[in-house]
DNA sequence: CTCGAACCTGTCCCTAAGGACATGTCCATG
DNA sequence: CATGGACATGTCCTTAGGGACAGGTTCGAG
């Protein structure tokens, strides 16, 4: 249940609305954890009947704005602090490669040349990110501190999936493409 | 739909039984992409309904092996080649450092510590592997050679984390613990 | 004043994923 | 011969995720 944790923990920054949180997770947490305004409206429904967030404020446009209680800041910290990781790496990409033998050689070459380039635009991406934090642009509030080390991760990640397509088109390869 | 031409690719290899393809995803896919038979027999299903797959032979103990067919081999092939690869990138533990400001400073150390070493040793298993394929220990079949290339993005993935969780060790962080 | 864009909240439905439960076979060991 | 473990297939049910649909508000530009 990351999500029900990761809305927790953007609340724990202050209030905010479902709309606030859905591009939250669009523009912080998008890359690592996609979630659509459904998910997090019905999501945020079930934190307030549990009491580990309530309603702060209704404003404009029928804004409504949530708080996290302290039950519920409690809860992200024994999210946090007591329970497993979650290992799970769920990469497409990753998938792919091992089928890449059933790909005709000159496909699998613009394939992984696309692939690379992507991955050292995104970490470009956060690269830009990281050097924001660093000239101070947000600040150095603990949050601030947390999402430079977040996109650290990000930068490290997309070089090394971005080194490992590069290698990728130098290894060898025997296609099976005759074969069917 | 990855599970879908996962086993498609799979079952490219040769025929294969639910059962087996289980083993494989444990064994091969399990770190990139987990899953579990429920699922994996309720896909055979829909493949083979869909002409993509048939029944290859009925074994001992009720085994149902099926076999690729021709539309299946094209099938996974088109989808290789032409359809986008979803980058998504689903990392609890990259979720999790966007909250580490809330975790008090010796927990966090604790928890990046075991995170390095976990990292560590999961890169080595993957070491193993290719070293493993690299001595030719399984032939040098193209599926074999896909899987090394796989391999190497396990270790580069891996060993990226675990140099980030080093890092993120000696990053500055204040926390936040005294606020609630 | 009107109209479109951004703001804001939700529901509905389908598919994907995953844990629990159920069933039966073959084989080796004691 | 019995019994446990690996082999083998499946259902059921709940939750998670994601696309489509639906509706109302505020504000600024023309």
């Amino acid at each position: 249940m990351s999500l029900r944790h990761g809305l927790l923990g953007l609340l724990a920054e202050g209030p905010a609305s479902g709309y606030d949180l859905a591009g939250r997770f669009q523009e912080v947490l998008g890359m690592v954890w996609p979630a659509q305004h459904p998910k997090i409206y019905a999501e945020l429904g079930k934190l307030a009947d549990d009491g580990l967030i309530e309603v702060d404020s209704v404003g404009a446009r029928g804004r409504k704005a949530y708080r996290i209680t302290p039950d519920g800041l409690a809860e992200v910290r024994r999210w946090l602090t007591s329970t497993e990781v979650d290992h799970t790496m769920r990469l497409q990409a990753l998938l792919r490669s091992v089928f890449f033998w059933l790909m005709p050689p000159d496909d699998l070459r613009r394939h992984l040349a696309a692939e690379e380039t992507y991955y050292r635009q995104t970490a470009d991406f956060y690269r830009q990110i990281a050097a924001a934090k660093d000239r101070g642009d947000y600040g150095d509030s603990p949050p601030t501190q947390a999402i430079r080390i977040a996109a650290e991760a990000g930068i490290r990640l997309h070089q090394a999936l971005a080194d490992w397509a590069e290698w990728a088109q130098t290894a060898p390869l025997s296609s099976d493409e005759d074969s069917d």
